[in-house]
DNA sequence: AGGTACATACTTTTT
DNA sequence: GTATGTACCT
């Protein structure tokens, strides 16, 4: 994966930018003949058309959700290098995702077959890391650096705020860990911020001493977190205008996909690698052989490179890892001479799910009106369905899911979306339980398990000898009985002695550690430096690739086969995954040839959720609204669409919060090509007990007509007259009592009980004092009869658990559950 | 050092 | 309801 290139590697004889066509018969896949028409073309509508062939410095594509963009960025790039404007290796194109990247070099591919090597398609992470890998001695790293995640950066952090004692002062590792991210998404650093920051707060000077100690521990471990990545990369061609001037030569078309969620770092770098060359460089670059005659404009200087970006304002949904959407409403400003081309014919989802999305998303004020369109019929109703509970909810989802595979939809075309990763847990329960095939796209990932977490850490380790935090983690992994009292100690003697922590390892003897211990910490030292031998450039042994070292490390430090020698069943799964990471690692080597360790670590700190998407499984994928980005399905169901949920309660209190959550209900809506259901509960299980939920402000955005409700929230109405506004805020015209859900569920095209939901406060449920014991009969509106077999809980969220005849057992919020006593 | 038992606080979204 | 932290025991 990790290709380097070599900035003189591309020919002498390259195009200029937009210049003329050069055909000099040197590429074996020949000349076209004259009058050739280029099948890129085919099928565009003529803004999509324009926005392949348009050629100037600067263009800004809004494409509203599902206006084909991918198509028209991939025909873009195929259409220049089909034309010979640029060679493979002067085009950048940055994703949100691996996969997206993976994606569109895939169809550039299948569009020109052999001539699109050497094009970078890759994330803003991917690409700046392969920029630092190379140029690591000028950022002051090594080119093993280390990757922190968010946990490596919590636990950091939890150490230097319990040194500090700062959690008096309030600092969490969470808390901290955001306010530094969002200063690094600002291109800020310990010391520009501290120039600004008022010390005479002790807050805020505890706050720059925990930054100051984090930057300088993830220095001396050689490490960079996820921010780090496109920061030091934009520091990095700030400080050394030679080393930007390589990859501005380089690069000479530059696209950026989801422009609206760019942050201003990555902006930044956007804007470094689009500045043109000084006359004076590219005389020096050339006096060293760099080849850049051919680029040369008329100051002799290289104008900047051509930009491309993509995006669409209403779709921004990362405001809070910084995404700036200004970004993309000043993009003209900031770059002059922007042309703009706006897409918005929609070839994904019928009318009726665009009607209800351009609805929902028209309550956004400060927003360009974009109004999507299909020319591809109204298509079916959107389906509403209120549940009792979130397992109901489910349930709901889990029965229609059945009825459309049994219509003939595969489940592989269906999606599950919610807000939360938390309500995972009763939709898997469900699907389990009803056997649906099932895949949780993100959540807790595969390399996030702490026992992959664990291996992954021995090869760090062997890659970066500086990574503490690596050290530390397998130090007593698997146990050797080395405790935190002998960690702290080998910490402050590297501390004191101003070595590494892998040098006091070696050096423990003079520690007057107990024999035992300093045998096991001296054990492990050798083993790491061992397997270090074992891709030493230098061995004459030669190299070992990466599997054989885990396997060598595993081996070693016994990990793999104390949890396989374990009573613990859990450690048997944990030692499956192990396996399966050696299995990854065999893949890896096949795949890569070419790369090594250092390669296969980056690619496994650069996954995104959306990644490890496999198209080819036949499941139902289950996501949140955020991995949801990018994404479309036949159908789509979009649960939890409660207030709290969505909008979510804590982005009430931030500006912009609900607008936001909005764009995220937009997302979600426009995924869905034929089927949207849209659903909510009454009650949700959260933090261990249960909360009556109400229905989401949003749902009221979508006109009347365009939702189904197989069961409506007119119930939800039922606490009183407390709740600060009705569902709809129109008065008239919703007649109609309780939804009555028909029994296991309605059949395909089914005859549905039109139901339209009321608004009427009057229509309260509350139960009032009802009292239930264990063994009284009750009798529910869908469930049907049962007996009480216990009650939970107290005041008003008591909960009967009731077996119901027919329906199952079930828990009930007895206040509000529609039971009567008989 | 390491295990167990109980108490506690936390849950937004992610590269 | 879970994951983490503390106290106490072996």
């Amino acid at each position: 994966m990790m290709t380097l290139f070599d900035p003189d590697n591309t020919p002498a004889h390259q195009a200029p930018t937009g210049g003329p066509i050069i055909m000099d018969g040197r590429r074996p896949d020949g000349e076209r003949p004259g009058g050739y028409q280029s099948p890129l073309l085919e099928g565009l509508n003529p803004q999509q058309r324009e926005a392949v062939e348009y050629r100037g410095p600067a263009l800004l594509i809004i494409a509203g959700a599902g206006s084909g963009k991918t198509s028209v960025l991939t025909r873009r790039i195929a259409s220049l290098l089909e034309t010979r404007e640029a060679w493979p290796s002067q085009i950048l194109a940055i994703t949100f995702t691996n996969k997206a990247a993976a994606e569109m070099q895939g169809r550039v591919k299948a569009i020109l077959g052999q001539g699109a090597d050497g094009m970078w398609i890759s994330t803003f992470h991917s690409s700046c890391v392969r920029i630092l890998r190379r140029e690591a001695e000028n950022a002051g790293l090594s080119a093993s650096f280390s990757i922190y995640d968010s946990a490596d950066t919590k636990v950091t952090l939890k150490r230097i705020i319990k040194s500090l004692d700062a959690d008096t002062l309030g600092f969490t590792p969470g808390n901290a860990s955001a306010k530094i991210s969002k200063l690094k998404n600002e291109l800020a650093d310990v010391d520009s911020y501290s120039r600004n920051a008022n010390m005479s707060d002790p807050q805020e000077v505890m706050f720059v001493e925990i930054f100051r100690q984090y930057t300088q521990r993830l220095r001396a471990a050689n490490a960079l977190d996820f921010d780090d990545l496109i920061g030091e990369t934009v520091y990095l061609f700030r400080a050394f205008p030679k080393v930007a001037a390589l990859y501005r030569r380089r690069f000479r078309h530059i696209l950026v996909d989801e422009y609206q969620d760019t942050n201003h770092a990555q902006y930044s770098l956007v804007r470094e690698l689009t500045r043109p060359v000084d006359p004076e460089l590219a005389d020096e670059m050339e006096a060293t052989g760099v080849h850049v005659r051919n680029l040369r404009d008329a100051t002799g200087g290289i104008p900047g490179a051509s930009l491309t970006v993509v995006g669409d304002s209403d779709q921004s949904i990362y405001a809070f890892r910084g995404a700036d959407t200004r970004n993309i409403t000043e993009f003209e400003r900031d770059f002059p001479g922007t042309k703009v081309i706006l897409l918005e014919q929609n070839y994904r989802s019928t009318q009726n799910i665009l009607s209800a999305a351009n609805a929902v998303i028209g309550h956004n004020f400060d927003r360009k009106d974009k109004k999507l369109w299909s020319a591809g019929g109204d298509g079916e109703k959107i389906v509403g369905f209120t549940a009792y509970s979130g397992h109901d909810e489910a349930q709901f989802v889990a029965d229609e899911i059945e009825v459309l595979h049994s219509a003939g939809m595969a489940y592989r075309d269906m999606a599950v979306f919610y807000r939360t990763n938390a309500q995972t847990r009763a939709l898997e329960e469900i699907l389990v339980r009803s056997a649906v095939p099932y895949r949780v796209v993100g959540g807790t990932k595969f390399y996030e398990r702490a026992e992959i977490k664990d291996a992954l850490a021995y090869l760090i380790s062997v890659a970066n000898p500086n990574d503490e935090l690596a050290l530390r983690r397998i130090l007593n992994t698997p146990k050797r009985g080395i405790g935190p009292a002998t960690e702290t100690g080998l910490a402050s003697f590297a501390e004191a002695n101003q070595i590494s922590f892998r040098q006091a390892m070696r050096d423990c003897a003079s520690l007057g550690l107990g024999p035992k211990v300093t045998g096991a910490i001296l054990k492990l030292a050798a083993l790491l430096d061992e397997a270090a031998l074992k891709i030493d450039p230098a061995n004459p042994a030669g190299q070992a690739n990466v599997s054989e070292l885990l396997t060598f490390l595993l081996d070693g430090s016994g990990l793999l086969t104390l949890l396989r020698g374990s009573r613990d069943p859990q450690d048997e799964a944990r030692a499956e995954n192990i396996e399966e990471l050696v299995a990854q690692t065999k893949d890896f080597n096949k795949e890569n040839p070419d790369s090594g360790l250092v390669d296969f670590l980056t690619q496994v700190s650069l996954v995104a959720a959306a990644d490890d998407l496999d198209d080819a499984s036949g499941t139902v994928s289950l996501m949140t609204l955020h991995t949801a980005k990018g994404l479309e399905y036949e159908a789509v169901f979009l649960t939890g669409v409660e207030e709290g949920l969505l909008p979510h309660q804590m982005s009430a209190n931030e500006p912009g919060g609900p607008a936001e959550e909005r764009r995220l209900f937009y997302v979600g809506i426009t995924r869905a090509r034929q089927r949207l259901y849209l659903s909510l509960a009454m009650t949700r299980a959260q933090f261990g007990d249960i909360n009556v939920a109400m229905p989401s402000r949003y749902l009221q955005e979508i006109p009347v007509a365009l939702i189904d409700w197989k069961q409506s929230p007119g119930m939800a109405n039922s606490r009183g007259g407390t709740q600060p506004r009705a569902l709809n805020a129109r008065r008239d015209g919703f007649g109609g009592g309780f939804a009555k859900r028909g029994e296991p569920q309605a059949l395909p095209p089914a005859p549905k009980p039109k139901t339209e939901w009321t608004n009427r406060v009057s229509q309260v449920r509350d139960n009032g004092d009802l009292t239930l014991a264990a063994g009284d009969r009750i009798r529910h509106v869908d469930f049907g009869d049962g007996r009480v077999n216990q009650v939970t809980g107290d005041g008003t969220k008591r909960i009967a658990h009731v077996q119901f005849d027919t329906a199952g057992a079930k828990k009930l919020l007895i206040k509000i559950a529609p039971i009567e006593k008989i």
